[in-house]
DNA sequence: GCAACCTTGTCAGGCGTCCTGACAAGGTGA
DNA sequence: TCACCTTGTCAGGACGCCTGACAAGGTTGC
């Protein structure tokens, strides 16, 4: 019995619905990170901790799979260096570029990150049941699979390296 | 066999996962909103479409459930109004307060943004199983009604009116 | 009836986020 | 070598939303 099955004009669009559970799950995630020593991480933050690992990632790529201009994506990475979370690097094969790259404050940040958003997603399996959060997800990176290749790391890893 | 279970660096957080789906469907509606009679809405006039129907709301109550300050909504109420989409009334009961409510072109906007994305809604029903979109639908009206409550119409209208 | 207080909506001003346009410095191919 | 592309940056602006302050109108207690 769902309310969209009772009242039509109570129906919300799909999109509503997705955007109300993503900020109900990412408010937790943020309450939690505000009282950590990372509390000064601001969500806009995340394009940069979401794409960059290892060897570091250029501007251009990581603007291209955020989807959002280099310019914009500067900004984020300048104020993380300030910050004292990444580190741009030159590019070795290429004097134009600069990789950036996470400090060792920065991959601490990204590690807490990660488990805070698994302890946040655990507590929703508990609250909603486990198998319904696991499909969730399932048909979630199925989806974002085949809508954005480019948005999920491992996809835009392999396109990046097609040959080793 | 999902990413996440093959690979951890590759693991994307459930918000963003969400965030990626609402994005791709909501992509699609404005695709075809875009081309239709009322190209000029913009994704932020939603919160009026979306919650403002029959007799009008008050801003306050706009403002609350979307989540936003009067001063936000007043703004895009008065957007809305320069286009012709909505008007603001006397409220009858309350000297000081307005009701905002749609002109008939803006109810002819709802019903047609209501269309796109029920239209939407399916054409992904047929792309990832009707079933599991079913699914996705039950479990997030379920969250949204447990986790903000107000933004959800039907919760919303039975807490304005507790009596009758 | 009246004074203290709350609510409603608006004006003014500001901040954060992201955009377009233009550019120098560096790579690439004929 | 020359024309052309890419990389990252500077400048400026649009948009969405915020805080603070306020007048006009309700509401409550005495």
């Amino acid at each position: 019995m769902t309310s969209s099955s009772k009242n039509p004009s109570a129906w919300i669009p799909l999109p509503g619905l997705l955007d109300i559970a993503s900020d109900a799950l990412f408010a937790e995630f943020r309450a939690e990170l505000e009282q950590s020593e990372f509390g000064d991480i601001r969500p806009t933050h995340g394009c940069v901790f979401r794409f960059v690992q290892g060897h570091g990632l250029r501007l251009t790529d990581i603007a291209e799979r955020a989807n959002m201009t280099k310019q914009s994506v500067g900004e984020i990475v300048d104020d993380l260096v300030d910050r004292g979370y990444a580190k741009r690097i030159p590019d070795p094969d290429d004097k134009r570029a600069k990789l950036i790259c996470l400090t060792e404050r920065g991959e601490s940040a990204q590690a807490h990150g990660r488990k805070l958003f698994a302890r946040v997603e655990k507590r929703w399996a508990e609250r909603y049941g486990a198998e319904r959060i696991a499909a969730l997800r399932e048909l979630l990176e199925e989806i974002a699979a085949r809508e954005v290749p480019f948005a999920v790391p491992e996809i835009a890893q392999a396109a990046l390296k097609p040959v080793a």
